[in-house]
DNA sequence: ATGTGC
């Protein structure tokens, strides 16, 4: 029997039981709650609420999932006085976000060889699979406190982007508070990944706006019908994955000397006042950092990947930033009045109009949401609503699976991928490696992107429909 | 997600 009990349109309880602190809620629609099973992450949630200074409620998202400790689609706010923090309930990929590129190209004058041409130019640039490191790596190593301390700026001004694009990254592309005395040697040894894009779910995809719902807003943001785009979503690669690792098992180890109650390991946290609280959430924002350089790189690269395939220069295709967004990260907001630290977990901050964190350009729009579907199916830009407080202004980063990595490999057979695929070009080795990213591994875009829509937490601004995709390479089981 | 699992 399920946990949920109807609340209001497209809401779904979990009322208050056991060691559970708050209530949590869930957002789905009648088609995602029909097919819903995902019970395992609903006692995630459950857990979730039993952490101390947990404040209500727990929200789901309508892409949740079971994930290492709090789900993927997750969000757990916690009192930025009393609470504790979770690395496990960061997750293990930092800063995990989404990067959109405008273009001032027409899609359709693109050709299937040219497009092609692209992909390959881009990929020379930018290595893609698990643990492949930065072409050049001495660099990286050489200047990685100032990439985690500083951030995008620094990169900036070490030629590798330009002034405009700090406008548009969240924090400006540098949280404050890093610190890389609080980094393990480990992680600074996988620091030399800066530069990749990685495996599973990251991509860098060229797609074509097939679709303006709100044109104000897309105007607003540069977007506009037959357009070709640039989406880059990767995030702090084994950087990130060291130090949630390195934090998961050190928070775990200090809650029992705390004797702090904690549901599962997964969970592992501690006061955010401690001294190991302090020294995650400095790790934290080095990894952070290290994402936002890293999808600041690729940008790069792919503007001069451009450049080489078409001629011109760095600014001849526009290639000018839309928006970066987290959605893997821990932040000290205000909502409500009161001072949280809200732990989005496969989860998209969205501001809506007139909220002061947003950047003055976007400050009376908000700024937008990047949604990305899987590799053969669209992806959404969109903005919110003055109504997702009710979400610590939050909403889903994506499809959502329906099937897990080991299930997808089992069940889909490389034809189905072929053709749900159409006449998506794939730049890879072998759709095997893919399996687990399929289509049909993922729960329908539209139906997610709905169940906020329908009830004016967010309205859709514009639709990217994949034209061609540079995935990491997996591995073949 | 990940130099990929207890």
């Amino acid at each position: 029997m399920s946990l949920l009990e109807w609340e209001s349109a497209n809401c779904y309880r979990i009322r208050r039981r056991g060691k559970m602190r708050v209530d949590a809620v869930v957002y789905l629609n009648n088609a995602l709650k029909r097919s819903f099973g995902e019970e395992e992450a609903l006692q995630q949630l459950a857990d979730a609420a039993a952490l101390p200074g947990v404040v209500e409620p727990v929200v789901g998202m309508p892409d949740i999932h079971t994930g290492f400790g709090l789900p993927i689609g997750g969000v757990m706010a916690v009192d930025a006085a009393g609470g504790v923090v979770s690395a496990g309930a960061v997750g293990m990929d930092i800063n995990c976000g989404v990067r959109l590129l405008r273009t001032n190209l027409e899609a359709g004058s693109l050709d299937k060889p040219l497009l092609r041409k692209l992909l390959h130019a881009i990929v020379e640039r930018v290595p893609t699979g698990v643990g492949k490191k930065s072409r050049q790596a001495a660099l990286v190593r050489k200047n990685l406190p100032r990439y985690l301390v500083e951030g995008v700026p620094f990169l900036i001004e070490q030629g590798f982007g330009r002034p405009e694009d700090l406008e548009c990254i969240e924090e400006g592309g540098a949280m404050r508070g890093a610190d890389p005395a609080a980094v393990s040697p480990e992680a600074v040894e996988r620091g030399a990944q800066l530069s990749t894009i990685g495996g599973g779910n990251h991509f860098i995809e060229l797609g074509r706006v097939d679709r303006v719902f709100d044109a104000a807003a897309a105007a607003k943001l540069g977007l506009a019908e037959g357009q070709l785009t640039v989406l880059i979503h990767t995030g702090s690669r084994g950087f990130g994955h060291q130090i949630c690792t390195d934090f998961s098992a050190l928070m775990w180890k200090a809650a029992a000397r705390l004797k702090l109650d904690i549901p599962t390991k997964g969970l592992a946290a501690v006061p955010i006042s401690s001294a190991e609280g302090q020294r995650y959430l400095a790790a934290m924002a080095c990894a952070v950092n290290f994402a936002f350089c890293n999808r600041q790189w690729i940008t790069h690269d792919v503007r001069q990947a451009f450049s080489a395939v078409l001629g011109g220069d760095d600014r001849s295709y526009d290639l000018g930033l839309v928006y970066d967004v987290a959605h893997n990260i821990a932040k000290f907001e205000e909502v409500g009045g009161k001072r949280l630290l809200i732990h989005r977990k496969g989860a998209t901050r969205a501001l809506p109009p007139g909220h002061p964190n947003n950047p003055p350009l976007y400050r009376d729009l908000g700024h937008p949401a990047l949604i990305p579907g899987s590799m053969g199916t669209a992806s959404y830009v969109i903005v919110a609503g003055p109504k997702v407080e009710q979400t610590f202004y939050s909403v889903n980063h994506g499809a959502g699976r329906v099937l897990s990595r080991g299930a997808a490999k089992r069940e889909i057979e490389v034809e189905e991928l072929k053709e749900s695929l159409g006449e998506i070009l794939v730049l890879g080795r072998n759709y095997r490696e893919y399996l687990d990213e399929a289509p049909q591994a993922y729960k329908d875009i539209e139906a997610v992107i709905d169940t906020f829509t329908e009830i004016g937490f967010t309205r859709r601004v514009a639709r990217l429909q994949p034209l061609a995709v540079i995935k990491g390479q997996g591995k073949e089981s």
